[in-house]
DNA sequence: AATGAATGAGGATTCATTCAT
DNA sequence: AATGAATGAATCCTCATTCAT
């Protein structure tokens, strides 16, 4: 309980201020705790915020649902591997679009890390890239996707969805979050379904 | 040529290590100068990796070509906008691909910044962005692209070439920089492209 | 406790050195304490150097007596006004010939400060400039002190009394304390007391 | 020319911001020179204080007027004693408060210096100091002056001055520099003035 | 478990002074 | 004489981490 009081206060700050801006002070500040009992919790501040990114890929995981990531995963009828996708391309934007913290936590600070630390956030994504992978793999065998390098597919999905979403907090582009998904789960279907 | 000189070596050492694990001393070092020389070229840190940042951009711009740009912003010929937009995708990922350190430092640390940092550097995506929304408005009214929301899309361009460029700075895809550029022309123009 | 170490040897340093020619180190050396916990109990130099005077401010008024003050603020008797006056006069002079140190830390740095610090000072002396003008106020209501400008008078009964004491700390003029407070408190008197 | 130019320049920057707070570059950025021609003229930012210091000294005499300082240090008629002490006076507090510079030179730093710097303002003062004892002591040697400690008596008179001087440029009293110097001659003479 | 005091390495920035031209 | 680039020591302050209680 003490500990997902920390990684509530955490989150919050972290994503106000980002991974370098923010102390372990603001962080047991925020929580109401005390300074020193964040290190019993956790082993140092990398510790800290890799455990709220692991919080938040299962969150999404969980978000996206098991059974629609399933069936794109594992698809009979070749139309519900599009169909999956094109809820599991819903479901995250939503996710996001809800859920601002756990955007910055996971894309403010993506790439500005060194070394293992880096490291930790690249399996995270890479995790979900190969998922997108697999997918559009399976749906290339089935014939509803075209023919091209999926890896590369795969990054390009996760970069439009992270990074719109994203931008989307900074500015306001005066649309509404289904319009957004619309255009995206277009654009991205555009982009991939075979003709 | 002494703050080129600087300027270089902050290049590197900042696209190597990113803004935040990146002193003065170790740019000073780099460049082979004194410690408090980098102080009378630059205001302060921050003012040195804008300096990097605008020259960054200005090379990038540089690197498209005033002709291939205005060809996309006042098209004649419709068919000549979506060429002009195919080669001005081409060139900038050609320009990242041949120039890793460029893209880490306009890509690496986007995000994590605060206050009036990140507003100089978002300052920056935004011109390009715009750019970009011009050139699909345009093609819009020429029928060459579907109808949708142009800043978004604009967006979406510049996440799926700025961040697909960066993961391959990263990991290796086994895939040529033609190959991608082919792939994210293709999939960036079906998603765009009416039919 | 840690924090009266460090104020009590942050008083000699700065007393001996001057608040510009003093470094948190030489405090913290000198406190035998390490040099961060310096800034737990103060926000910055300073803020410690503030808390210095603040601290003097009150051992001067104490060691001048409510019971003094009191009776030159409000007087029964006109001759006791007069009495408490010099009682005043000698205590404040008492106070500073058996604590160089605290004089330094009052006088020394005085006026050369800028911006708030110097705001800060400059208040303390108002405080006890004002008490004295409520003073003298007062015993020229009583017709015991010349007519004439109270607040400047006041002034240069401060300005002796502290100006004074600081010489006789860098030179030696040969005379005892009890003969310089004689001085000053005819010379004061004499200045002011009506005839 | 150069020279003076630069001492008019350095004036006016330390009497503003202090001793410590003014660099070397605002002087001659005040001066409109280059950076490193300051030291063609002066060997360090102290010797270039100390020039003008020794420049106020000299003003300060030249405007009291040999002639005044010399009847007041070798009196003939006794009454003229008195006459000169009193111009003597006027001309130091009319130099002052035509002159706030001149004033914040001599007295804002006074006793924040250390070492051998500290040596030469100490000097400077000592010396006026050492004149005003002289006429004091000749005046007590005429019997118009009381018999007391002549240096205290020659401090507190410089205190009074130079302190009084210094704090009517921070604060408005509302007074005129005729008030006041009517009420110092007063306060002074009265003080000390046989009876 | 919990507190908050203590440590000290690290890093940005300033600026007096020197020096090549 | 003059310029302004170059040097680097000095110092403030931060903050992750440890530790005594």
């Amino acid at each position: 309980m003490r500990r997902e009081q920390i990684l509530a206060a955490a989150k919050r700050v972290f994503a106000a201020n980002g991974f370098h801006a923010t102390t372990i002070a603001d962080v047991a500040r925020q929580a109401g705790v005390s300074y020193g009992i964040v290190y019993w919790y956790f082993d140092n501040k990398e510790a800290l915020f890799r455990s709220l990114m692991d919080g938040e890929e299962q969150a999404l995981r969980t978000h996206i649902g098991q059974s629609v990531l399933e069936r794109a995963l594992h698809p009979g009828d070749p139309d519900l591997t599009v169909t999956a996708i094109k809820q599991a391309l819903r479901a995250t934007l939503g996710f996001f679009e809800s859920r601002p913290d756990s955007a910055r936590i996971l894309f403010r600070d993506s790439l500005s890390f060194s070394d293992n630390f880096a490291r930790h956030l690249f399996d995270i994504y890479e995790r979900f890239i190969g998922d997108i992978e697999a997918a559009l793999v399976a749906a290339q065998e089935g014939g509803q996707v075209i023919q091209g390098p999926a890896r590369i597919m795969a990054y390009s999905v996760a970069a439009l969805v992270g990074q719109v979403t994203l931008r989307r907090l900074v500015t306001d582009d005066g649309l509404t979050t289904d319009q957004v998904a619309d255009f995206l789960v277009e654009f991205i279907l555009n982009g991939i379904l075979a003709r």
